[in-house]
RNA sequence: GCGCGCGUAGCUCAGCGGUAGAGCAUCACCUUGACAUGGUGGGGGUCACAGGUUCGAUCCCUGUCGCGCGCACCA
C-alpha cells in the first residue's frame, strides 16, 4: 500500500520515537551511565553488542615478565594485546593455585611504568592457561571490568577516541597509535629482558561491522535500555505460541539470545539519526524531556532558578531504537489511530535471519510493551541469497548479483564498472575485475521480472540459504516464454469464436473434463502449499500443471475437437470455453508468483472466458470447487495417453520421424480400455499422427511390429512403416527386458523373504505381487515380440 | 564450549520408511500449422561414511568425517 510510505525521519515518526525514550526513561527502563562500551576508533561511535563481529585471525601471545616489587623474582603474564599493559592495575592468579597463591597481596612493579600493582585472587583465572597469571586492565578488557569491580581496582584509560595513546601512559608513548605502540613497548621490553617468548596463537578479533575496523572496549558515557524486563514478556510470547516462528528452529534460536541478553546500547556518537531528547545544565544534570522547553522547564524547577542554560546531547539513538517501534509508530501510535486498531497486530512478518536479533525481536519487545501486544502472529524466516560458492553477497567481495541486473540484463564491461566503483577496499579491485570477467563472459542476459520472481519462489525452501545460479532462471525464463505461446495459441483459437458461454448448447470432451479437474487438484495444491509457506512447492506446481499437462497434453488433445471438420459446434464450443476457462482460472492462480505476464495475458483471456474486472489483481483466488474432482474422466484419459505415448516412444527410440504416418495396433488391458481407445480413435490418430487403429486379436496374425508397453497395453506399430532393419527393435526389447527383468529380481527377492511377507502390511505385499504379475506378463510379451522380429530377420 | 543447518545426477536443488525426482548441462532424433526460449526419446545417482531400530532405511536413532552459520569465549 504504497499511499503509507513511511520514513523514520519523518516529523510524526520522530515525536513517536521521543515518546518512546522518555516513558522508558521515565519508567527506569533507559539510563545513562559509564561503561566499557564497544568504540569503533575509526567511526567514532559506540556500537550494540550485534554490531560487533568477531573473526578468528593469526596474532600472537606475548609472555611478558611483571617483576615482584620487592625483587624476589617475576611472575609471567601472557598478553595478545601488549600496549595495554600500560593500563594494567593488578596481576590476578587463581586463589587455590599452589604456584602463587602466596603472592596473594603482594605488589608487581608495572613494567615501563612507576606505578607498583597489587597481585589478587579471583577465580576467573584458569590456571591452565598460559602460566596461569593475567594482567588485569579494567579500562580496556570486558573481563577484566568485571573483574577490577570485585576488586576495587582503578580504571586507567590509556587510549583515545581514535585509540591512539592518551596523557595518562609514560610521556615516551604519548600519541602514539595502538598498533605503533604495540610495536615499541614489546622492543622496550625486550630490551629489558622483560619478554619471555612470543607464541603465534589465534584469536578473536572484534571488529565493526560497519568499519571493520577493530574495536576497543573504551570506557565512556552511553546510553543503554534495561532490557531483561523487556525480553521476560517477549520470551513468553512465542512460548505460549501467540507468535510463530517459520521454520520452526529459528525459536531456538531467538530464545537463545533472548536468555542471555544484555543491556543495548543505544547511543551512537553520529551525525545521523534521531537526536537523544536528554539535555544537561552548566553543571551537567541531565532532563530528558519530549520538548526543550519541557526540559528547561524540569531544570528550572529542580535547580530553583530562571537563568538555566540548557545543552542538548549530541548523541542521536541506533537506528534500531526507531525501528523497534515500526510495526505501530508507522500506524499513527502514540495516537490510537482507527489504522493502529485495524491494521495491529498483523498476520505475518516475513524476514531474514540476519535481523532475527536487530529487529524482530527488539519489534516483540517495544511492541508488546507499548502497543499491548504481539505485533505480528507469524515470523516467515527467509533464506539468504549467496553467491555461486556460498559466500554471502558484499560489496567489498564484489560478488553482489543486483535483482535488476538479472531482470534488465547488464553488458560485462558495466557490470565490472558496477562492482569495482566506489570501493572501501580498492586494492581488490583487480581480484574482484577477473572473477566477473571468469563468470560472466557475455554480461548478464536480460530474464525479466517474472522470471527472476518465480525462481527465487521455486528456491524459497524452507529454512535454507539459496546458492545463486543462472541456470535455474534461464528455465524459468523459458517457462514465460512457453505461457506466452500458450496464451497466444488459446487466442488465436477462440477470439471472434462462439466460445460456449451464448445460448448455443456445449460438450466437454473427455479431455476438456480431464483438464478442469487436473485443475481442481492444481488449485487445491497450490493453496496449500501457500498455506504452508512452502513457496517452491506451489511454484513446482503450477510449473508442473502449466507445462506437462495444459500444454503437452491438453492443448493438443484440444486440436481435434478446434480444427476437425467432423466434430460438432457444441464440440466445439466446449473446447474453446475449456481452453479460456482454465487458463483464465491458471492465471490468476499464478499471478503471485508471475505477476506481470499473468496481467498481461489476462487482460486478453478473461472477456473472453466471460470475466470481466480492470484488474487481474483485483479478482478472487481460485477455489478448487470451481473445477470439481472428475474422477471418470481422469479414467477415461489414461487408455489414451496411453496409447499416444507409445507411439511417441517407438519413434522417439527407433529415431523416426514423426511426419512418417503409421498404422497402429491395440491390444488393450481391457475390454472398457479398447472401447475408450477405438471413441477417441481420430483423437489418437490426429495427435499422434496414426493413420488407422485396429484392435489385436490375435498377435501372431501381426506383420512385423515395434511394440511398446504401457500400463499394460501393447501398442504394435509395423517395422515396414518405420524402419529397415529389425536389429534396431530387437535392441529396443533387449533394453526394456533387461530393465524388467531387475525389477523382477527385486520384487522376488522381497517376496522370497518370509518377514516381508509375514510383517509388512497386506497391501503392500499385495502390492509387491501384483508387481511382480505385471512383470512377468510384459517379459512374456517382449518375449513373444521378440521371437516375431527374429523371423522377419531370418526370412 | 552451546545452538542451528547442510552433504541426493556434472551443477543448483526437491523428496521420502516400501519402484530415486525437477531445472540446467549432456547425447540422439524431430525445420509438426502456439512455442527450436520448442518437441520426443535416452544416458547419468552403492542418496557422505559406519553402526543401530525395522520384514524393509536415502528417509528414523547414534556416532564419525566434511562444509556453513549464529551465540559465548582463555588472558
Amino acid at each position: 500500500d504504497w499511499s503509507r510510505e513511511a520514513f523514520t525521519m519523518s516529523p510524526q515518526y520522530s515525536r513517536a520515537v521521543i515518546e518512546h525514550f522518555v516513558k522508558l526513561y521515565e519508567e527506569g527502563l533507559i539510563y545513562r551511565g559509564k561503561r566499557l562500551v564497544n568504540w569503533d576508533p575509526v567511526l567514532h561511535t559506540a556500537l550494540s553488542d550485534l554490531e560487533v563481529l568477531a573473526e578468528e585471525e593469526k596474532g600472537s601471545l606475548w609472555h611478558l615478565r611483571y617483576p615482584l616489587a620487592d625483587g624476589t623474582g617475576h611472575l609471567v603474564v601472557a598478553t595478545t594485546r601488549p600496549e595495554t599493559m600500560l593500563g594494567d592495575t593488578a596481576v590476578a592468579v587463581h586463589p587455590q593455585d599452589e604456584r602463587y597463591k602466596h603472592l596473594i597481596g603482594r605488589k608487581i612493579h608495572l613494567p615501563l611504568t612507576d606505578r607498583l600493582i597489587p597481585i589478587i585472587g579471583d577465580e576467573y583465572v584458569d590456571p591452565a592457561f598460559g602460566s596461569g597469571c593475567v594482567k588485569i586492565t579494567p579500562a580496556h578488557d570486558f573481563n577484566d571490568y568485571e573483574i577490577g569491580k570485585r576488586h576495587n581496582l582503578p580504571l586507567i584509560n590509556v587510549f583515545d577516541a581514535n585509540a591512539a595513546l592518551t596523557h595518562d601512559v609514560p610521556e615516551k608513548y604519548r600519541g602514539l597509535d595502538r598498533f605503533e605502540a604495540r610495536k615499541l613497548i614489546v622492543a622496550d621490553l625486550q630490551a629489558r629482558e622483560l619478554l619471555e617468548k612470543i607464541e603465534p596463537h589465534t584469536l578473536k578479533v572484534p571488529r565493526g561491522d560497519r568499519s571493520h575496523a577493530v574495536l576497543e572496549p573504551w570506557l565512556t558515557d552511553q546510553w543503554y535500555v534495561r532490557i531483561a524486563p523487556l525480553a521476560e514478556p517477549a520470551i513468553k510470547a512465542v512460548e505460549d505460541g501467540r507468535i510463530r516462528f517459520v521454520p520452526d528452529n529459528w525459536t531456538k534460536t531467538y530464545y537463545q539470545w533472548m536468555h542471555n541478553i544484555q543491556d543495548w546500547c543505544i547511543s551512537r556518537q553520529l551525525w545521523w539519526g534521531h537526536q537523544i531528547p536528554a539535555w544537561y545544565d552548566d553543571q551537567g544534570n541531565v532532563y530528558v524531556a519530549r520538548s526543550e522547553e519541557d526540559a528547561l522547564a524540569q531544570a528550572q524547577g529542580s535547580l530553583n532558578r530562571t537563568d538555566v542554560t540548557l545543552t542538548r546531547d549530541e548523541d542521536v539513538l541506533d537506528t534500531w531504537f526507531s525501528s523497534a517501534l515500526w510495526p505501530f509508530s508507522t500506524l499513527g501510535w502514540p495516537q490510537q489511530t482507527p489504522e493502529l486498531k485495524t491494521f495491529y497486530p498483523t498476520s505475518v512478518l516475513v524476514t531474514g535471519f540476519d535481523i532475527i536479533f536487530f529487529w524482530v525481536a527488539r519489534m516483540i519487545m517495544m511492541g508488546l510493551k507499548f502497543a499491548g501486544d504481539v505485533p505480528f502472529r507469524e515470523v516467515y524466516i527467509t533464506g539468504l541469497i549467496r553467491d555461486e560458492n556460498g559466500d554471502k553477497m558484499s560489496k567489498s567481495k564484489g560478488n553482489i548479483i543486483d535483482p535488476l541486473d538479472l531482470i534488465d540484463g547488464i553488458d560485462l564491461e558495466a557490470l565490472v564498472a558496477k562492482r569495482t566503483s566506489g570501493m572501501m577496499q580498492p586494492h581488490l579491485k583487480s581480484k574482484i575485475e577477473k572473477n566477473t570477467r571468469k563468470q560472466f563472459p557475455e554480461g548478464i542476459p536480460s530474464y525479466g521480472t517474472d522470471a527472476l520472481r518465480f525462481t527465487f519462489a521455486s528456491l524459497a525452501t524452507m529454512g535454507r540459504d539459496i546458492r545463486f545460479d543462472l541456470g535455474r532462471i534461464d528455465g524459468y525464463r523459458n517457462f514465460c516464454n512457453k505461457l506466452w505461446n500458450a496464451a497466444r495459441y488459446v487466442l488465436m483459437n477462440t477470439e471472434g469464436q462462439d466460445t460456449g458461454f451464448g445460448p448455443g448448447s456445449v460438450e466437454y470432451s473427455i479431455p476438456d473434463r480431464w483438464i478442469r479437474s487436473r485443475l481442481g487438484t492444481t488449485i487445491e495444491q497450490v493453496r496449500k502449499h501457500f498455506a504452508d509457506y512452502r513457496f517452491d512447492l506451489a511454484a513446482q506446481t503450477l510449473y508442473e500443471f502449466a507445462w506437462y499437462e495444459y500444454c503437452d497434453w491438453y492443448l493438443e488433445l484440444a486440436k481435434p475437437s478446434l480444427q476437425s471438420d467432423t466434430s460438432s459446434d457444441a464440440q466445439k464450443r466446449g473446447a474453446r470455453r475449456t481452453l479460456l476457462e482454465v487458463l483464465e482460472a491458471y492465471l490468476r492462480l499464478l499471478h503471485p508468483l508471475m505477476p506481470f505476464v499473468t496481467e498481461e495475458m489476462w487482460q486478453s483471456v478473461a472477456p473472453l472466458a466471460n470475466r470481466t474486472g480492470a484488474t487481474i489483481m483485483l479478482q478472487p483466488y481460485p477455489q478448487d470447487s470451481d473445477f470439481p474432482i472428475d474422477q471418470a474422466a481422469e479414467s477415461a484419459i489414461a487408455p489414451i495417453k496411453a496409447a499416444i505415448l507409445g507411439v511417441r516412444q517407438i519413434r522417439g527410440q527407433l529415431d523416426v520421424a514423426r511426419s512418417r504416418q503409421v498404422p497402429l495396433f491395440v491390444k488393450a488391458a481391457s475390454q472398457e480400455d479398447w472401447r475408450l481407445i477405438e471413441a477417441n480413435a481420430p483423437l489418437i490418430g490426429f495427435v499422434a499422427n496414426v493413420s488407422a487403429i485396429t484392435a489385436v486379436e490375435d498377435e501372431n496374425a501381426l506383420p512385423p511390429t515395434a511394440m511398446q508397453l504401457i500400463d499394460g497395453h501393447a501398442i504394435h506399430a509395423p517395422l515396414a512403416n518405420l524402419i529397415d532393419d529389425p536389429d534396431a527393435e530387437l535392441a529396443r526389447l533387449g533394453k526394456r527386458k533387461a530393465k524388467t527383468l531387475q525389477e523382477i529380481a527385486k520384487c522376488e527377492a522381497k517376496l522370497g523373504n518370509q518377514n516381508f511377507v509375514a510383517n509388512a502390511p497386506p497391501a503392500v505385499v499385495d502390492q509387491e505381487r501384483a508387481r511382480i504379475a505385471d512383470f512377468r506378463s510384459e517379459i512374456a510379451q517382449i518375449e513373444e515380440q521378440e521371437r516375431r522380429v527374429a523371423q522377419l530377420k531370418n526370412a
